[in-house]
RNA sequence: GGGCGGGUAGCUCAGUUGGGAGAGCAUCGGCCUUACAAGCCGGGGGUCACAGGUUCAAGCCCUGUUCCGCCCA
């Protein structure tokens, strides 16, 4: 690493195929052991900091992580370049109900469940579990080379974050923001938990539709009422019809027998029940269905749950308690068919409620729970993104986030599970008072008893994750990190959290350091596979990012990534994608290699040794492209438009500094001419180097490599500055010449090509250019353009005899001529003439109908009105070459 | 049912205030040319879903149709 000493010799001898493996383990090691990650707190410098999402503690790296922390390190890496304090705070999530599930699974494999054990065992127990194997992931992450400031790393539960959980619920609940109260909640009967509607997944579902007779007390007729879900009608306390339904105005009775029950309930009038829906009369089951709960509630209807937690039928169920559900039903549809009240059964396709966590089916239930109360908090997040303090990428996502915003309910907090924030709150056993309190009270605060019972539940996951943008910066306590870090500058995710995730940090952020916790979100898109499918295990579909890093190296990876984030798309990620960057990533080091083998001197070249206005054509060219590729990688990073700058930086390196430049060169660096052969090396170098920054981000562990390959006493590539655009370097006189002599070296390859002339075989070629400026440039460069053609003999005039018996390429109005030692093949020169021909005389035609448009003329801009006009004088020069071509093989 | 996004080359996708249709991969032909065969050179390939409209000019703006995907209810 570094500090090379002079030798004529090349330094290093690099491997021919660049060895990733032991390169990036290296290379990882170092910046960790020389702390180069660790946030900078440096007065007077601007600040560039991101939160990690925290990934589960459970998790192990998938490939939406890789594209997740991938885009976040490249720009962080960008950002540190550029001389930002730079910050990225990593750190895991306690994913509560996931990481039980895990250990109550290890538990079930000894036979025993977490009651057997008791609440604080079980607990020591999952941190036993997460300090033996949880956390993987953060290895991986180390693996795909995430610069974060490891010393920083944060837990959801760990002791500064819980204590911030803790004073936000008194917070809010002393504000009156937290609330506990009998709701509809979602219950999983198997993780025996209430969910919040957010952790519900609506996943269409053939299912049936029941329609059931509920017969008038007197016998004599009877409602039909509509049911995916039969067995709830045990709970049944009414049937509620529109008022304004004609078909119930003059019902007989008002009030029906609930079939199997045998208990009379009322027949209610509501203005929410759908008429159009089944025969416009809906069965009420207040404790198990949101919409029944708040008809019931209008109607001062009883509550009645049929069901215990593990959704198993209790008492109130009658001769069905003890059935589970699911067989409930079943046996209800039988007993309403026997007894002839089922009027049919029709196919029905729905939305069935399942269990994010365990894909169980969610069942609505009444229960006592808390509750944040999100309307006054939604309000300041959706001012803070109207007024553009907090920015969202791509911006069609605004609409999503208003539209939930707008529409958002109360959010169920409290969670029935043992691993996560316990709830501050104590009820009093002698006088039943609660207290809600950021340390734990030792006496009631009414009564004085000291007899407090702590509230079982514990805090949804999310609810600490909500706060992670100031929690992990050390709130509530006053922190340096806070005023240097806070807001951070941009929270990177994927759009399937926003709701989860991103809008509840803005209403916490808000609420609690009245400032927005990020200035911009960039939300990426779901990676998919080949086919468009999303991956999942059960699909066995999955591509395992750690074997891709196995098999073709994390910067490949890291590379493909960066180039996919395109906005607002799904990524279709293939293994033939990562294979192509991978080769990109061994060209570059090629290059290098190349490189090499020129520049052996120990002083770097500085860009101010380069006077660009005096410089060859090659050289005026590459730096004039080298600019506008810093220009371009600059603004994708900037304004997260990651593949433009992946893209930019493919064409540039691969096209024009591999494919063009370096052959371009080889001529002045295999010469003899000191000076040339200087100025090539110097430029050769001033390119090399940007290029290899500017890669940085994107695949940090090559570009260090070869960073480190370079001559010169070099430390990490980390602390270099990024690349800037040098005005003096622009120049679009060079571009335009640059175009003309690969025209013409394309051409000459063309007719080769076409001819099949042997490529190693020496050719005479005769070029004529009418262009006295055009034809003195390419006298210039005569010798590139015979080194990139083989041509051992050019002739450039301005006017001439055209060779007899020569194969022909016409570029613009330039005419390129190769004589051929045989016969041509006149069959086959005209059949080209003749279909550029028609390319030409068509392209022609579009533009003389343009010009010839006196609206045209009249309204378009001036420049667009000139660029037709020499798009003309172009096509037609270039149109008469072709036919007097074909004139003269006609005559031969 | 409501909302959002998409339909561009064989495949995957770019295309940023409307101004000559692009890339990668695949494909065809030729090359082991002294950095790279994980490579080099050359070529072919598109009615920009469909139908209207606005405009001198539409892949891009407007309207409608259709197909696909996602989110919410």
């Amino acid at each position: 690493m570094g500090n090379k000493s002079d030798t004529q010799e090349p330094r290093l001898q690099l491997p021919k195929a660049y060895e990733f493996s032991a390169v990036e383990k290296k290379w990882y090691e170092y910046w960790e052991q020389q702390k180069k990650f660790q946030a900078s707190m440096e007065d007077g410098k601007p600040s560039f900091s991101i939160v990690i999402p925290p990934p589960n503690v459970t998790g192990v790296l998938h490939v939406g992580h890789a594209l997740n922390n991938t885009l976040q390190d490249v720009l962080v890496r960008f950002r540190r370049m550029e001389g930002y304090n730079t910050l990225w705070l990593p750190g895991t999530d306690h994913a509560g109900i996931a990481t039980q599930n895990v250990v109550e699974r290890q538990l079930a494999a000894e036979n025993i469940s977490r009651h057997d054990i008791g609440r604080i065992k079980f607990i020591e127990r999952v941190w036993q579990w997460k300090e033996e194997s949880g956390g993987q992931i953060i290895n991986q992450l180390k693996r795909l080379g995430c610069s974060c400031d490891w010393d920083r790393e944060r837990f959801t539960m760990d002791e500064g974050l819980s204590r911030a959980v803790r004073e936000v619920f008194t917070r809010l609940y002393h504000e009156g923001l937290i609330y506990r109260g009998d709701y509809i909640i979602n219950w999983c009967p198997r993780c025996h938990t209430a969910l919040a509607d957010l952790e519900v997944e609506h996943e269409p579902t053939a299912g049936r539709l029941y329609n059931i007779r509920y017969p008038f007390t007197s016998g004599d007729g009877y409602l039909v009422v509509a049911t995916t879900r039969p067995e709830t009608m045990l709970g049944d306390t009414a049937v509620a019809v529109h008022p304004a339904d004609e078909r119930y105005n003059n019902l007989p009775e008002k009030a029906v027998v609930l079939p199997l029950m045998h208990r009379t309930i009322p027949i209610v009038f509501d203005a929410h029940v759908e008429k159009d829906f089944g025969t416009g009369a809906l069965k009420v089951t207040p404790a198990h269905d949101l919409n029944d709960f708040e008809i019931a509630r209008r109607h001062d209807l009883p509550a009645l749950k049929v069901m215990d937690d593990s959704g198993i039928m209790n008492e109130e169920a009658g001769v069905y308690a003890g059935l589970d559900r699911f067989a409930c039903r079943k046996k209800v549809v039988e007993d309403l068919e026997n007894l002839g009240l089922l009027e049919n059964i029709e196919d029905y396709q729905h939305g069935v409620g399942h269990c994010y966590r365990c894909q169980t089916v969610v069942e609505p239930s009444l229960s006592k729970q808390w509750f944040v109360s999100v309307k006054p908090l939604a309000e300041k997040a959706i001012t803070a993104v109207k007024e553009g303090k907090t920015k969202i990428y791509p911006k069609t996502w605004e609409n999503t986030f208003f539209d939930w915003m707008y529409n958002i309910r109360d959010w169920c907090i409290s969670r029935q599970i043992w691993w996560g924030h316990q709830i501050p709150a104590w009820t009093c056993e002698d006088c039943s008072e609660l207290i809600v309190s950021n340390t734990d009270p030792d006496v009631c605060t009414k009564c004085g008893g000291s007899n407090l019972v702590q509230e079982t539940d514990v805090l949804d996951t999310w609810f600490s994750s909500a706060l992670w943008p100031f929690s992990t910066l050390g709130w509530p306590d006053d922190t340096r990190e806070l005023s240097f870090f806070y807001p951070t500058s941009v929270l990177i995710t994927s759009f399937d959290i926003l709701f989860f995730w991103v809008a509840r940090m803005m209403m916490m952020g808000l609420h609690f350091m009245q400032e927005i916790p990020f200035k911009d979100v960039y939300l990426h898109a779901l990676v998919r596979d080949a086919e468009g499918q999303k991956m999942s295990k059960s699909k066995g579909n999955v591509m395992d990012p750690l074997l891709i890093m196995d098999k073709y190296g994390t910067d490949a990876l890291r590379f493909t990534m960066t180039a996919f984030a395109a906005q607002g798309r799904d990524i279709r990620l293939s293994e033939e994608r990562i294979e192509g960057y991978r080769h990109f990533i061994n060209k570059i080091w090629n290059a290098v290699r190349f490189a090499l083998l020129h520049i052996q001197e120990s002083r770097p070249y500085a860009a101010g040794d380069i006077e660009s206005s005096s410089l060859a054509l090659e050289h005026r060219w590459i730096l004039s492209r080298t600019n506008r590729t810093i220009g371009e990688v600059r603004r994708g990073f900037n304004e997260y438009r990651f593949n433009d700058a992946a893209h930019a930086l493919y064409q540039f390196v691969w096209h024009e500094f591999c494919d063009w430049y370096l052959e371009w060169i080889k001529g002045d660096l295999y010469g003899d001419d000191p000076q040339v052969k200087t100025t090539g090396r110097a430029v050769l170098f001033t390119v090399l180097e940007r290029i290899i920054k500017m890669l940085h981000p994107i695949t940090p562990f090559v570009t260090e490599e070869m960073w480190s390959a370079l001559p010169g006493d070099r430390s990490s590539i980390m602390a270099e500055p990024f690349p800037e655009e040098i005005g003096a370097w622009d120049n679009g006189a060079a571009e335009d010449e640059a175009a003309l002599f690969m025209g013409v070296v394309t051409g000459l390859r063309n007719i080769r090509s076409e001819t099949g002339i042997h490529p190693s075989a020496q050719v005479k070629a005769t070029v004529i250019c009418p262009d006295a400026d055009k034809g003195k440039l390419l006298q210039e460069n005569s010798k590139a353009v015979l080194a990139l053609t083989r041509v051992e003999e050019l002739q450039i005039l301005a006017e001439g005899k055209r060779p007899r018996g020569a194969a022909s390429y016409i570029f613009n109005e330039i005419e390129i001529f190769v004589p051929l030692a045989g016969l041509v093949d006149v069959e086959q020169e005209l059949a080209k003439l003749e279909k550029e021909q028609g390319k030409v005389s068509g392209q022609l035609k579009k533009v003389e109908a343009k010009l010839g448009n006196s609206k045209f003329l009249a309204n378009a801009p001036a420049q667009v009105v000139a660029g037709e006009k020499e798009k003309q004088e172009t096509l037609s020069a270039k149109l008469a070459k072709i036919r007097e071509s074909r004139e003269r093989l006609n005559h031969l």
